[in-house]
DNA sequence: ATTAACCTTTGTCTGTTTGACAATAATTGG
DNA sequence: CCAATTATTGTCAAACAGACAAAGGTTAAT
C-alpha cells in the first residue's frame, strides 16, 4: 500500500468533507480516494471516517489521527523544501583545502569577500601541503599544484605555477648577480620542502636538464619564512611567481637570469589547480566557490596573473 | 514513486551505513534499496548519499534530511501506534443518550462504577426522551424504549418495558381499589407525555383493545415528578415496572389489578433497547459499555429485572 | 410521497511500479 | 595483484494504483 498517498488523500477528505472534492483536488477518480482510505482503515483496523452520503466526518480517532498526520505531512513538505532550497541556494558548510602558502597569500584574503557575498555558507578552510583525500568527502574543494587524473574529479587550471629565482638587491650587491644558470650552484639556497622532499633547482639546456641547486642554507615547508629570509639577503630562492610578485613590484626582491629555463620540476606545465568532486547534482555552494575563484584568479586569456 | 518506502530505506541505509545491510533489514534485494534511493534523489534533485564501495555516508544535506526524516517517521509510527491502542484499549469520549427517567433512576448510578473501571473513557451523558440521531454520529450509544429497524444499528434488548398501574395505599384507602380494568376510567390519572403525546391506558380483552384512561390530573414528561405525585396519593399512574419497583418493595406504591392485560401501547413487546452503530471495526469504548450494561441490567434468562 | 441529483462503493481493465534474480562494475584489503 | 565485498543495471513477473462504468444509497426538492 502506498501509505503516504493514502495519508494525503485522507487529510484532504477530512479538510474538504467529501471524497469527490478530494478527488478533484488530486485529479483522480473518487474511487481511488475510496480505495486508498479503505486500505488505510484496513491497515489500522479502524474506521477513520463516518460516511453518510452527504457528509463525511472523521470519527473520534480519525480526528486525532488527522491532526497528527497533518502536522507530519507539513513537516515532510518542509524538509523536502529545505533540500530543494539547498539545491538552489548556496548554503551549508564548505570545506576547502589549500596549499599553505597559496592559502595564506592569495586565498584567505579573497575569502572575506566570499563570505560577505554568501552569508549562508560556513567556510572550513584547512591549509596543508599534504594531499587531502578529495574522494573520501573530507573536503568539498581543494587547491593543489597538480592533480592525479581521476574521472570523478573536476580540475580547473587556475594559473601557471611558474618558479623563478629571486634574491634581495642587498644580497646581489654583496654576492654578485649570477650571469648564467650554472653559477647558481655557487650561491646559498633557500629551499622549499614539498611532501616529496626539497624541490631542486633545475636548468634546461636544449632538451637536457641539469641540477643547479645552490648550497642549502635553509630547507623549510614554510614558504613565508623562506621569503622573509630572502628579503633579508640570506640567499637565493626559487619562488612561485604569484608569491614573489608583490615583492618584485616593490623592488624588495629581484628576479635573476632568464627564468624561462629554470624550474623546480621537469614538468613544464606546472600549474595551480582547483579540484572538486563531480557529483550528479552539483551543489550550489561548490559552484558558487568555483565561479568566484575562477573569476578572481583567472585572467581572460586563461594564463592567470 | 512510493516515497514513504524510499524514506524508510534511506534512513536504514544511513543508520547501517550500507545498502546491503539495509536490504537485509527489510528482507529485499539490495537492488530495491538502490532503486528507491535513486528515485528519492531524482525527485529531490540532490545527492543524498556518498557511495563508495565500502562505505556509504550521507552528504551534508543528506545528513540534515536524514535527521528530519527520522523524526518524521518516528512521529508517524507513534500516531499509528496510538490509533491501534485506541483500537485495543477502551478510551476516548463516549457519548450516551438515554431516556430521562431511565437515565436518572438506573443508568447514572451505574456509570460511577463504569468510570472507575475505565478511567480513560470520558462520559458525555445526555438525558432526553427525544430521539437522538444515532446515525449522524451525535451519540455512540443510546437507550430507548423502542427502536426503528435499521440494519446499521445494533439493538440489544436490555429488559422488558412493562407498564403497570400503581397507586399509593393512602389513595386506595380513600378512593377504593378498582376491581377491573374498566373502572380505571373513574380514577384520576397521572399521565406521562412521550414525544408522541400522552400515553393512554389500554386494556386488552380477547383481541380487543379498550382505552381505559382515567381523568387526567397531570400530564408531564417528568416521570420522577409523576411518581412523587402518585406517592402523595394524587391518583393512579401507569408506571414502568423498573421505575416503580423500589416503591412496590417498600409498600409506598401498590400494583393494581392483573397488570398483564394493561399497557400503554398495543405493542405487546415493549422493551428497553440499547442501541449503537455497527461500524466495521467495533470501538473498544463502545464494546466496554455494552458489555458492562448488559452484564448489569440483563438477568441470565434475558428477561431483565 | 416521489423523483431527481449527488455521493460513495464496487467491478473490471490497463499501465506503472516494485521486487526477484542474475550479471556487471568498481573498490578495498590482504 | 588478487580476491572478496558492494553497489548498480538488465530483465521478467507480480502487485498496485488509476480510469471508467455501473450500482447502491441518501438527501433535497418538486
Amino acid at each position: 500500500m502506498n501509505q503516504l498517498l493514502a495519508l494525503k488523500y485522507f487529510c484532504k477528505v477530512v479538510e474538504s468533507g467529501s471524497f469527490t472534492s478530494a478527488a478533484n483536488a488530486f485529479s483522480v477518480p473518487p474511487s481511488s480516494i475510496s480505495r486508498r482510505i479503505s486500505d488505510l482503515e484496513t491497515s489500522l483496523g479502524t474506521n477513520l471516517l463516518k460516511r453518510s452520503t452527504r457528509v463525511v466526518k472523521p470519527t473520534e480517532i480519525g480526528q486525532i489521527y488527522f491532526e497528527q498526520v497533518t502536522e507530519i505531512l507539513l513537516q515532510l513538505d518542509q524538509s523536502t523544501e529545505s533540500v530543494k532550497s539547498y539545491q538552489t541556494t548556496p548554503m551549508g558548510q564548505l570545506r576547502i583545502s589549500s596549499m599553505v602558502s597559496f592559502g595564506e597569500q592569495l586565498l584567505c584574503p579573497l575569502l572575506e569577500e566570499f563570505t560577505a557575498r554568501y552569508p549562508d555558507i560556513v567556510l572550513d578552510v584547512s591549509l596543508s601541503d599534504e594531499l587531502s583525500s578529495l574522494a573520501n568527502d573530507d573536503v568539498d574543494v581543494a587547491i593543489r599544484g597538480g592533480y592525479a587524473p581521476d574521472e570523478h574529479v573536476h580540475a580547473i587550471r587556475l594559473m601557471p605555477n611558474e618558479f623563478i629565482p629571486v634574491a634581495s638587491p642587498a644580497y646581489l650587491a654583496f654576492a654578485g648577480t649570477p650571469s648564467n644558470g650554472f653559477e647558481l650552484r655557487e650561491h646559498p639556497g633557500l629551499f622549499f620542502r614539498t611532501p616529496r622532499g626539497p624541490s631542486p633547482w633545475l636548468l634546461k639546456t636544449g632538451d637536457q636538464w641539469h641540477d643547479v641547486s645552490g648550497k642549502p642554507i635553509v630547507v623549510s615547508n614554510n614558504a613565508k619564512w623562506l621569503i622573509e629570509l630572502g628579503l633579508r639577503g640570506k640567499g637565493i630562492m626559487m619562488a612561485p611567481r604569484w608569491s614573489a610578485n608583490p615583492y618584485l613590484q616593490t623592488g624588495e626582491l629581484v628576479a635573476l637570469l632568464d627564468e624561462s629555463d629554470l624550474s623546480v620540476s621537469q614538468n613544464q606545465e606546472l600549474a595551480i589547480y582547483l579540484l572538486y568532486q563531480k557529483p550528479r547534482y552539483l551543489v550550489p555552494k561548490v559552484k558558487a566557490f568555483v565561479d568566484f575563484l575562477t573569476e578572481r584568479l583567472m585572467s581572460p586569456d586563461g594564463n592567470g596573473i
